[in-house]
RNA sequence: CGGGGCGUAGCUUAGCUUGGUAGAGCGCGUGGUUUGGGACCACGAGGUCGGAGGUUCAAAUCCUCUCGCCCCGACCA
């Protein structure tokens, strides 16, 4: 609610410029409202007219397409391939697997006929049922899996490494702007194995490339490990995810991999012959991350003004704000501005040219520069006559508060502009580790964690909580009954080193620590 | 799908109890004054009050039904 809009309370209480936010209300008041106002003053996405659905608009795709374009790199750089196949999936090739259809049933959008006639009311209505349903794919495996079946013959055609940029539907009850929409856009990448070793090797490649995504490209430090076994893909063997934490101290699963050992290849037929010339199932993996990536940026870096983008994934980098606030003086600014740019475009970050734009809109000032301080703009640049007499220019980072401002001369400004969105990039990646390490700890027992993760104030929680590594007796009773309590979860069981202990909830012993948290 | 709440201009909303067919702020348009800053003044556009039925001389307001949205639960990238 924005109580700054109400009449009566503007005339009794003149707005404060000095400390008003440019998101109403700060995160400290209402984080999930914060985050809703966030997409919209950033023009990231809005929602649809069909329930659960959301157009993302030129900004927030813009981020979504320069996730595509790293990811994809480095997909193509462990010998991963782009493939497509369709959106349809007939109801029998779905049913093929029993764990995996009945994790999904309940989440299909079905399509049961091929036309529309005008009915006697003058109404549209479908005609011409489809002999077999078809289910609009949650996930690609089973129709996936009908063409590796044709596909593989021989250990010669493997190792399979396929992935496919897509839009799936799972039919949302509570859908959430990129966190949780009916209709969402992903990657899934569908490998196949001669060996289980292999396999389970190519899962974990791909966990290791999205933790190192998400931290180099989008400044979020992720903890990894398996999925405990109730939060496991349906019909995976072995679940992997990455967990980033968020600024309401909460995880979100930012990526997994899946070892599907030989249960798809089962259901699907994916069969060749071995070395020792042996029919045999084959061994394959699913991976996927999604446009959700979008909303664990936002919230992981955004503040009290909006998006935040670390530089390696903003749409644009450094936004150039002429100060023509005279008429006489405007061309020859202007014409410095589309110089600037044209220098600065010549330079690289991250091994790409610098993505630069000239905001030349007849705008007021103001209005300008909180726009694209609202969108994360990670630099903003204002040159006015003043700057211009001593060939300088001033420089906004979004890291730092909106009033801090620097000048230097256009020239240095140009040699330095890739070092300062690297900082920029390294500062938002230390401030989110430094979050998620003061929201981090250690605990030894029931009652300190029942009280970590039980808020002060149950009518109205603060952001309270965080990550919990405890140890666990392995038992999904336990798990369930802390999901019944405090509605926290186990994210991910570390892999590698173990640590012995006892279970805090039984006593029982316990090999190593798992992390738990209230999630998304 | 269960429990609670809400639908009035692009956004936030006043009005509803005690019926008399709408008012504001922001945003938008035009003109002007401004300009290192989310500026100011004037004028203006924009709403059949979610939809359908009913009560009534008269409904945003009362009644019934319906649709949609939000929050809380079960499910989830």
């Amino acid at each position: 609610m924005c109580r700054l809009n109400c009449s009566a309370f503007r005339m009794a209480n003149p707005v404060d410029l000095s400390t008003k936010t440019a998101i109403t209300p700060r995160r400290d008041e209402d984080f999930p409202e914060w985050y809703q106002q966030v997409i919209r003053a950033a023009e990231l996405a809005e929602p649809s007219d069909v329930r659960g659905c959301m157009v993302i608009r030129p900004w927030g795709y813009g981020i979504w397409e320069n996730v595509q374009r790293q990811l994809d790199s480095m997909f193509r750089a462990t010998g991963h391939r782009n493939a497509y196949f369709p959106l349809f999936i007939p109801l029998s090739y779905f049913a093929k697997e029993a764990e995996h259809v009945e994790g999904f049933a309940k989440e299909c959008a079905v399509v049961t006929h091929t036309r529309l006639e005008v009915d006697a009311a003058g109404k549209m209505k479908p005609a011409s049922p489809l002999t077999e349903p078809l289910v609009i794919r949650p996930t690609s495996e089973t129709i996936i899996g009908a063409s590796y079946a044709k596909w593989v013959q021989s250990y010669r055609d493997l190792p399979l490494l396929i992935n496919q940029w897509a839009n799936v539907v799972r039919w949302e009850m509570r859908p959430r702007l990129f966190l949780r929409t009916t209709e969402f856009l992903w990657q899934e990448g569908h490998t196949v194995h001669e060996t289980e070793g292999e396999a389970r090797a190519e899962a974990k490649l791909i966990l290791d490339l999205y933790e190192r995504f998400v931290r180099d490209h989008l400044a979020v430090p992720v903890f990894s490990g398996e999925k405990s076994e109730s939060e496991r893909f349906p019909g995976a063997v072995q679940t992997l995810s990455i967990e980033a934490m968020v600024q309401d101290r909460r995880a979100i699963q930012a990526g997994t991999s899946h070892f599907l050992g030989q249960n798809f290849a089962r259901a699907s037929g994916i069969q060749f012959q071995n070395r020792a010339g042996q029919q045999e199932f084959a061994w394959t993996t699913s991976w996927g991350v999604s446009a959700r990536l979008v909303g664990t940026l936002l919230m992981a870096h955004g503040d009290d003004d909006g998006l935040v983008l670390p530089p390696r994934i903003a749409p644009t980098q450094i936004v150039i704000l002429p100060v023509a606030t005279k008429e006489e003086s405007r061309p020859r600014i202007m014409e410095a501005c589309d110089n600037l740019a044209l220098q600065l475009r010549g330079k690289y970050f991250a091994d790409l040219p610098l993505e630069v734009e000239v905001d030349r809109r007849d705008l007021g000032g103001g209005v300008k520069n909180w726009e694209w301080i609202k969108k994360g703009v990670p630099v903003r640049i204002e040159i006015g006559p003043r700057d211009l007499e001593k060939n300088s220019l001033v420089v906004s980072r979004r890291d730092q508060p909106v009033k801090t401002k620097g000048s230097m001369s256009i020239q240095e400004f140009v040699a330095v502009a890739p070092e300062i969105l690297n900082s920029i990039q390294q500062n938002l990646l230390e401030r989110a580790r430094e979050f998620r390490e003061v929201n981090t700890r250690k605990i030894d027992s029931k009652d300190e964690f029942y009280d970590f993760f039980t808020p002060k104030n149950s009518a109205k929680p603060e952001i309270h909580g965080g990550f919990a590594f405890a140890h666990w007796n392995g038992s999904r009773e336990i798990e369930e009954q802390i999901k019944n309590d405090l509605k926290v979860t186990i994210r991910v069981i570390p892999l590698g080193d173990s640590e012995p202990g006892r279970c805090i909830f039984t006593g029982e012993p316990s090999a190593r620590r798992v992390i738990w948290a209230k999630a998304y």
